[in-house]
DNA sequence: ATAATATAATACCCGTAAGTATTAATTTAT
DNA sequence: ATAAATTAATACTTACGGGTATTATATTAT
């Protein structure tokens, strides 16, 4: 399953928001060009306000626009703010301890593909979306 | 969240069996190995049974044994029986159809990790854990 | 035969992620 | 001032993955 629903949706609405350089957006018109439901969609930019990543005014005219300039948003952060990383960086079998001397018994066998993912994320940026 | 719960019991059981070359494992020994919740480690069995990477015996004495040689268990296909592999090949982003000619914004950049972690479960079985 | 020891089947329960509804607060055009 | 348009807060509902309970079925030691 890899990433979770909202995360999905979360990683949805701020590369759109990347790509297509607007002065503003509105709720309503992301719900007009992403495939997220309404209210879920509404109650997920706040959270994505809370966490910095975007900043909404309120009131006619309002919207939401980044927070922050788009190079220093990792998607790592993205995801960490919605489901955290530890399930990503933990053992894949789930043992609470999986010592280097004594890994588990997929620990060799996971290693390159985890790692593949966490680079990925913890080094890219949505900037990086424009190159 | 990479893969599910079930799926990292699945892989744990099997894996067990597979490293620990023994004649026959039943439910109570493979509970008192393996971290997993009695009642749902059965039905688990029962699922990894009719799955046919096991065979069962009932009655007194009875367990399980491999159905099939551990070569010809891949990790994908375990993962596959318990939650299918849809949601690991689709596109990162959710979107129904991520064409090839206009991919979606994330699809460069997930595309390395994706394919690291499809091949090796692809192309890895459990008897590669015995080298 | 019977009791003990296994797995199988089925139904139910619970917690959490996902989704919905309602009301409040804020801003601005008129 | 007022109404319209926006986000914020909060509570509720639903769906599903994970977990539990109960009963049935099969095998074998005695």
């Amino acid at each position: 399953m890899f990433i979770s629903k909202t995360s999905e949706y979360a990683l949805r609405i701020l590369t759109y928001m990347a790509l297509n350089n607007e002065t503003q957006f509105s709720a309503q018109s992301l719900y007009a060009e992403l495939d997220i439901p309404k209210r879920y969609l509404m109650r997920l930019l706040t959270d994505l306000s809370k966490s910095g990543f975007i900043k909404a005014t309120r009131g006619r005219n309002g919207g939401y626009v980044f927070a922050r300039p788009l190079e220093t948003i990792y998607f790592s952060e993205i995801i960490d703010s919605v489901e955290g990383l530890l399930p990503f960086e933990g053992c894949v079998l789930g043992n609470a301890v999986c010592p280097v001397d004594k890994p588990c018994a997929m620990h060799q066998i996971w290693e390159k593909p985890k790692q593949a993912f966490l680079e990925t994320i913890k080094t890219t940026t949505l900037a990086d979306l424009l190159l």
